[in-house]
Formats: C-alpha cells, structure tokens, sequence
DNA sequence: CTGAAAGCGCTTACAG
DNA sequence: CTGAAAGCGCTTACAG
C-alpha cells in the first residue's frame, strides 16, 4: 500500500504474482505481456481499485499535461472566452489548463505545470521581468503589437490592431459616416496604439471627407483615476475582488466607458460615430448616453472591439470588430503544446478579425 | 543534470561539495546545516539557477497543493464568481485550482490535483457515479438542497434556498406587493425545489393577501427544448461551446428568460411581480417585456437570485436576493484545505443569502 | 552537523 | 515474454 493507503503497483505486482515491470507494461499497453498474464493483472487492478498515481508518472515522463493561463482580470469577458477557447483546445489534445487569477508570478516555480500562456502581452512581459529569465518554462501569449520584442523568446498569437482599426473605419465609412471618432482610456499602451492607428488612417481620409486640421477632436479620452489604468499598471498592487464587495466591477473596462460618456456630454464633440477601445468600454460609453437621453444609434453610432459574447445580453447587440478570443485562445493553447510535443509551430500566429453587425450603427445613406 | 537539461539537487551538491541530503536541508530550511555551508549551498544554488523540482516534491509528500473546480458553463456569471471566490482564498492558503469546463471526469485520475470542488451538487452526483466511488479524493460541493443524501460523504457549502424564497417574498410583500408570481424553467431539480418553497410560503399567505385558490395561475415556466435543461441534462452530450460560434450564449440561462418572456407576454398572468429562477433568467426576462412594451418596473416588478456582477452593466440593476457566490466558493475552497490539513471542518455549512436592492421593483406604496 | 541509504510510485533498457 | 535493477528528483530517519 501507498503512503496514503492507496493501491500501488507493488500490490498489484504481489497479488497476481508477477512484477512490478510487468503490471506497468500491462497497465500501460505497452511491450510484451502475455495475453492471459495482462488479463489477469488488468483484472486484479480492477478488482484492487488500483489507479497509477499520476505524480509518479509526470516524475518519470517531466511532464504533467498541464499548463497555466494568467490572467489579471477574469471579469473582463475577452479574457473569459479567451480561456475557454484555450481550455477546450488544450481538452482535446489531452492538458489541461490552470486560470490563475492572483498572478503572483513567484509561485510558478511550485506549480506542476509545463508551460506558461498571457492572454495579455503586458502580463507576458511582467512575468519575464519577475521570473521568467531564470525559469524556462515555455510562453507563448497574445500579442497587441507585432512589434514587440521580449527580453527571452515568446512565441506570439497576434492581434492585429492595423486590420481592427481599419475594418472599423470601413464599415463606418461604408454607413456613410464622415466624423469618425474613438473612445479610449486616458493611457495606456494600447490605448495609445490604436490612437496612432486610428489618426494614421484618419489623416488619410481627412481631405475627401472634408474633415478639419484638427483630429483630436474626435477623441474621447477616458478620465481615469490614477489607481486604475486597467492595462498597464493595475498590477501593482494586484488587483483583488473582494468577495461580498458590491461594489468589484468598479475597475473594469465597463467603469472607463462610463466615465467616457460623462466625458463626451461635456464637450461638443461633432462625431456621428464613435470606435471604442472595446466592448466594454462601448457598453459603459452607451450607458451614460442613453441615461442622458443621447439615443444610440438614434443620435450617435457606437462600435467596439472584441466581440464579446454578452453582446448577446444587452438591450441592443454592439457592432463590433470581434477578436474571436475564443479563437486567439484556442491558438496560444495549440501552439503551446506544438512546442511540448516538438511539432515546431510558427513563431508568430496571426488571428484574423472580423466585423459584427449589431444595432448601434446607423446607416446614413 | 536533469532530464531536460536542468539543474538539479546533485548538480548543487557536487558545486557546493556537499551530500545532496545537505542541498535539501540548505534548500529547506529544515534540519541541521553549519551556517557556512548553507550559505555556500545557496550561493551555488543561486548561480546555478536551481529550482527544486515541484513534481518530485508532491511524489515525496503526496501532496500537489492543487485543486479542481468542475464547472459547465463558465458564461454564467454565477459559476465565474464562485471561482473567482475559491480561486482567491485557495491563494492566500497557498494551494491553486483548476477550472475544468470539459467536465470529463474519467480524466480525473490524470489530474495532479489533492482534491475536488464542484458548484453544484447535480455535477458532484454526476462525478461520484461515473468516478467518484473508486476515486477516492476528497469533495466538496456547494449544494441547493440540505437534505441531499450523496452515495459517500461529501462537504457541504449549503445554499439556503427556503431562506433565498421567503426573503424575496418577503421585499415584495413589504413593497406593498399580493400576486408575488415566479419565473422558473419548465424542468429541472432546483426549479421544483424553488417552486415548491415559492408555493409552501404563497399558500400561507393567500387568504391575508386575498389570492385566489389556483396559486399556480401566477408561476411562468419558460418552454426549453429538449437539448437544453440547463440543470439536470445538458451533459449529455457535454455542452461545448465553439470557438467562433456567434450563438454560444444560446444555451444559457438568459435565454430561458427570453422564452419565459414571450409565455408571460401570451398569458394573463395577474402577478404584479416576479421572483425569477436567477438573475440571467431575470436579465432574459426583462429584456422581452421591455421590447414588448411592459415596462419594468412602472408595469411590473421584477427579482432575481444570485447576486451577479454583472448587475452593475445594465441599463437597470435587478434588485435580486445575493447568494454571494464568491464567498460560497471561498467557504468551498476553506472546507476542502482544511480536509486536506487535518484542520476537520464542519460537514455542512450553511451561507446567507440578502437582498440587494436595485431598480426593477416598484414601492407600491 | 553531515552523508549514505532507503524510499515516494512509476518506467524502461537490459539480460535472460 | 518476464524480472531485477537503475533511474526520475526529491526527503528523511539513521548512523556517525
């Protein structure tokens, strides 16, 4: 018997009297038993309730088939479908992953786990700074930014924010709209990324649309209290809801659309519509506007960035860029267990978006 | 060095000139070691970049100080918030759990997990049929109802639905409400449970509130196909939402209100309120009266249970009775650790529900 | 205070 | 086809 009193090989091995090497090649299916011995070892197992003990088995193999997914907000429903569609992947090759909401990056070294996924670069790059030079386990994260470059190599799964913002601007354009504008919090990494992004194309359409010198006009920038810039620095310290806290969903995204619209009522912004950094910070922005009796898409059109699957749930389905993050997910596991199991994945994934059709635009032909 | 090229126990001894015995005790603080020589162990250590390898450790102590959370459907934000609760108090008592969505349980016996929690008990019963009877790690279940005899011993968070119905009957009454109907789903265990704690508490108070005899005549049980019984039978076959599957809120809650929705809206129903299954179904609900015209609450008023967050992102928040699902998976996490440590917890443990007040039920005084 | 040895429960190359 | 033995990387009771 185990430590624990549980059945182990060795009991298997003395009641069918044979060995231990011969149970494991019985268990396991592989290499020669005799048929009528493997019978009776399967037999006596079963009859034990003997079940080989999994740890024993990863300190043989190093490997546990498990991985781990940061994650600093599970609140966030892109990070939600990110880490279902990376579950269900990783399902059907066998592992199993770990959503680590804490993200104390110092632990990694106790979990039983052969490879890292961010569903964030940020985290990605937090994480290396912290531990990551020193512990080799292998990463590979979602990536705003084909750009970037990791202090260690990271395969990537990259979103691409130049076909987002302009997929964006073109269905907005092809609605007739003129004065596109775009909701974004006041800082950020990736704030400011799709702001580039967003002006580049802007300025280029800016003549034939007749628009005036001065772009940032469009621009709605998000006050955000310097305790809760949701992407860059709201790790430290970490993010922690609290249980029975009414008050938990006060940092997301949600929170930064809200106080956009408060924002936008106060200026005299002359957009007709609206790109916003995601969902839902369109859903926070749609929120204050209609409470203020500013109709969406009535008197203002409103898309988003994401594709989240609350959509679903609101009053009026937000049209989007959808991610597929879901899909971003389902790749990062994919690659990940690639590199476990030495198939050689690409270095860089690209992630295709997409626009969905809701009922925030209005069509002004 | 390792299998894999790492460092290991043996390679710092033979730097260090020590017995691998003194690496582990250097390493762990444990036993005795000369101040010097540990000093030196851990220098060498340190520049050797060694990290003791953790599965070898759980093989020695049997321990993995990892759980696992079985759970169907990630998108209702019940069963997010119950992780999240468990996720975050694991943490602070050193142990991490896994989320499996896939609920597989024959792969259970491959998991490097010490133990099991579930969020709702038709699933525990579920695994300990198919698994749990020879598989002997410990579980803990949040349960619906207190009276349910498992076939082995299972820890208890118990979620006290008599209390959840009479404090929402309770609000209503005290808002000047007599017809308080119900919003159920057309089957399943927890919707009889709650229907019956609904009719129990209504028929005691009909002839004081003047209620006909046909207390049912105020009940909405929403028409679900044959494919979707949220709570008894969607496991067969699992429910497994596809990446880029624009519909995969199809399944949920929420659209069990929807569907509630257009019965009410076919019936004459005389109820001036509702008390609906949960808050998904309330927001489902909800959403159909209002595109139909029936406003909530000006021409009906309308509760919840759960408590989820996402009451804070829509145009109105349910006023709901709490479960406080963070602390029920806290309190199921807490349960399980202290199996784990000896620390003998109470078998069954009872949770508060209380009402959150919000904006869909009118003071009909 | 320190090291050699046995052990956690499994796998596999080797000899027969 | 089968078993004894060495090994995965760690811990700990034991002897010195």
């Amino acid at each position: 018997m185990g430590i624990k009193g549980t059945v182990t090989r060795k009991d298997v091995a003395r009641a069918a009297g044979v060995s231990v090497a011969s149970v494991s090649r019985a268990v396991n299916n592989s290499g020669y038993v005799k048929r009528e011995v493997k019978e009776r070892i399967i037999e006596v197992a079963n009859r034990l309730n003997y079940h080989p003990n999994p740890i024993a088995m990863s300190l043989q193999s190093q490997k546990t088939r498990q991985l781990i997914l940061y994650q600093n907000e599970i609140t966030a429903p892109y990070n939600l479908q990110f880490f279902n569609g990376a579950s269900r992947a990783a399902y059907k090759r066998g592992y199993a992953i770990f959503l680590d909401l804490n993200c104390d990056f110092s632990r990694i070294t106790r979990h039983l786990v052969d490879g890292v996924l961010f569903s964030l670069d940020v985290l990605a790059e937090k994480y290396i700074k912290a531990v990551g030079m020193n512990y080799l386990l292998p990463i590979v994260t979602a990536t705003n930014d084909a750009s970037l470059v990791f202090p260690r190599p990271v395969h990537n799964v990259i979103i691409d924010n130049p076909r987002i913002i302009n997929m964006g601007i073109d269905y907005l354009l092809g609605k007739g709209h003129r004065e596109i504008g775009l909701v974004i919090p006041q800082r950020g990494k990736y704030s400011e990324l799709r702001y580039k992004l967003w002006k580049n194309r802007m300025e280029q359409e800016a003549k034939a649309l007749g628009l005036g010198s001065d772009l940032d006009l469009l621009v709605v920038r998000a006050e955000i209290g310097d305790t809760d810039n949701l992407l860059n620095e709201r790790l430290d310290p970490p993010l922690i809801l609290q249980p029975s806290d009414d008050n938990f969903a006060d940092y997301s995204s949600f929170n930064i659309g809200m106080r956009a619209g408060m924002r936008y009522l106060n200026s005299d912004n002359p957009a007709t519509a609206f790109i916003c950094f995601n969902d839902d910070v369109a859903y926070g922005f749609i929120r204050v506007l209609e409470k203020n009796g500013v109709h969406v898409p009535e008197n203002i059109s409103v898309m988003g960035i994401d594709g989240i699957y609350l959509r679903d749930w609101f009053e009026k389905s937000v049209s989007t860029v959808s991610i597929d993050a879901e899909n971003v997910g389902a790749v990062a596991a994919d690659v990940m267990i690639d590199i476990l199991e030495n198939k050689k994945p690409k270095y860089m994934n690209w992630t295709s978006p997409r626009v969905l059709e809701g009922e925030t635009v209005m069509d002004r032909y």
